[in-house]
DNA sequence: CAAGTTTTTTTCCAATGTGGACCAAAAGTC
DNA sequence: GACTTTTGGTCCACATTGGAAAAAAACTTG
C-alpha cells in the first residue's frame, strides 16, 4: 500500500509483491527532478509540487513514494552521492596497479567527469553548507567523510613523495575538490564571464590536466615508480 | 515621499531634503539582512518578510526603501560586490610599486580576506549561476566582467614570466577564485568534514599561502624584478 | 480470469506565506 | 511651525504550501 515501506526506500516490512516497473520509473523521474530542483533553489526554496511538475508526475506521488519532502531530499542526495562514490571507487579499482600519481590523476579525472554529468553535486553542498542544518550533518557523516578519509591519505602520501604541493592535506584536498566541482557548477557563469564552455569535451580535458599540473606538479621518484601498491 | 528616488538608491529626482540618518541605518540593516537571507536560501527561497524580520524592521519598509524584492536583491548585490571591488582595487593601489608576483599575491590575500568577511560573495554566485536567469547576466556585466578582465591580464603576464602555471588564464583565474571563495563559503562543512576552522586567523594565512604556492609556483626572473610597472 | 496488491489519479484542505497598497502617526529637517 | 521623510500598523487578494483521503486504474499472481 505504501511504497515507502518497500525495499527500494526503507526496509521495514518485506513487500508481499515485488515492486512494479512503472513504480521504479516514477521514482527515478522524481529523483532526477528533485536533484535538479533542490540544486537550483535549495531545500527551502523548492516545493514538492515543483519537483512533481519537473518529473511530469502528479504531486501526491511524492508522498506515496517518499513519505515527505525531507525524505525525498535524502533519497535524492543518496542517489547523487552514491553514484559519485561508485564512480570514484571504480576509478581506483581500475587503476589499482598504477603508481600513486597516476592513480590520483585518474581519480581527479573521474571526479571532473562526474561533476560534469551531475553539477548538483557541488551546488547542493554549497546550498546546505550555507547555514548549519541537519541535512548538512547527515551529508557529511553519510557521504563525505568516507571518501574524504581515503583521499586525505592518498594526498598525504603524494606529498611525502614530493609529487603533491606541501601543506595541510585537508586544505589541498578541498582546493582540488572546489576547483573541479566549482568550475562545473558555475557553467552558466563561465560561458558568459570567461568564455569557458564546459560543454566542450576538450574543456574537461583542459580542466583535469590543469588541476593535475597545478596540484601535483612533481614527478614520481624512480624508487617508488614500480612498487608501493599500498 | 519615496526613498527609492533618493540619491542613495536611484537617481531620478534630487531629494528636497537630505536623507535622514535613521533611514541610512535601516537601509543598511535591510541590506545586511538581505545578503544573509539571499545567500542562504537563494532569490526564490527568500521572502521579503524573512529579510525584514532578520533586519528587525517592519516589512513594508522594504517597499519604501527599495521598491520591490528584485531591486532589493540588486541593491544587496551592489552592496557586496562594490565593497569587494573596492577592497581589491585598494590592494592593487597599495602594492602598485611591487613586482607582479607580489602584487598578485596581495590581491589573492585581499580576496581571501574579503571572502571571509562576506561568504555571501561566493554563495550568491553559485545560487544564481544554477540556472540561466537575468540576475546572473546583470551580475556578470556589472560586477564580474570588470574585475575579471584586469585579472586575466595580470595572470597572463605572470604566465609569460614563468611565475604562474601555464594554461588558459581564464581557467586559472577561475580556479583561484573558486579555491579561495569556495573554501570560505563552505566554512560550516569544512569544520565538520575536514577539521579546518576558517575562523582561525592562521587558517586564512594558510589558505592564501597555499594558493600562491600552488598557482604561482615560479620565482620572479631577475630581469623583471625591478622594472615593468606596466 | 479473478482476487488481491500496488500504483496512480483526482479532489480537497487548512495554514500560511506572497508581494504590495494604504494611511495615520512619529521623527526629523529647514 | 510648516513641511518632508520615515516608520508603524493594518489590510488585502491571492498563490503556494505540504500533506490527507478516497476512488480509480494498472498490474501481479494464483
Amino acid at each position: 500500500m505504501d511504497a515507502v515501506h518497500d525495499d527500494q526506500t526503507l526496509h521495514n516490512e518485506p513487500p508481499a509483491r515485488k515492486q512494479q516497473q512503472r513504480s521504479i520509473v516514477t521514482q527515478k523521474k522524481l529523483l532526477d527532478a528533485a536533484v535538479e530542483a533542490f540544486s537550483e533553489n535549495g531545500f527551502k526554496g523548492t516545493s514538492t509540487r515543483d519537483i512533481a511538475e519537473r518529473a511530469g508526475v502528479h504531486h501526491p506521488l511524492i508522498t506515496y513514494h517518499f513519505k515527505n519532502k525531507d525524505k525525498l531530499w535524502r533519497a535524492a542526495a543518496d542517489y547523487v552521492f552514491d553514484a559519485c562514490t561508485r564512480s570514484l571507487t571504480n576509478s581506483l579499482e581500475k587503476h589499482a596497479d598504477k603508481n600513486p600519481k597516476e592513480r590520483m590523476s585518474a581519480l581527479i579525472r573521474a571526479y571532473v567527469d562526474y561533476a560534469r554529468s551531475q553539477p548538483a553535486l557541488h551546488k547542493v553542498l554549497v546550498q546546505e553548507a550555507s547555514y548549519p542544518n541537519p541535512r548538512l550533518d547527515w551529508l557529511i557523516e553519510n557521504h563525505l567523510q568516507p571518501i574524504f578519509e581515503v583521499t586525505f591519505g592518498m594526498l598525504a602520501k603524494l606529498q611525502e613523495l614530493g609529487v603533491a604541493v606541501p601543506g595541510n592535506p585537508a586544505l589541498l584536498f578541498n582546493m582540488i575538490r572546489l576547483s573541479s566541482g566549482g568550475l562545473l557548477a558555475l557553467g552558466n557563469e563561465l560561458k558568459a564571464s570567461s568564455n569557458i564552455d564546459i560543454d566542450d569535451p576538450d574543456t574537461l580535458d583542459e580542466i583535469s590536466d590543469m588541476i593535475v599540473r597545478v596540484f601535483l606538479p612533481g614527478d614520481m621518484p624512480e624508487s617508488a615508480e614500480q612498487e608501493h601498491p599500498s
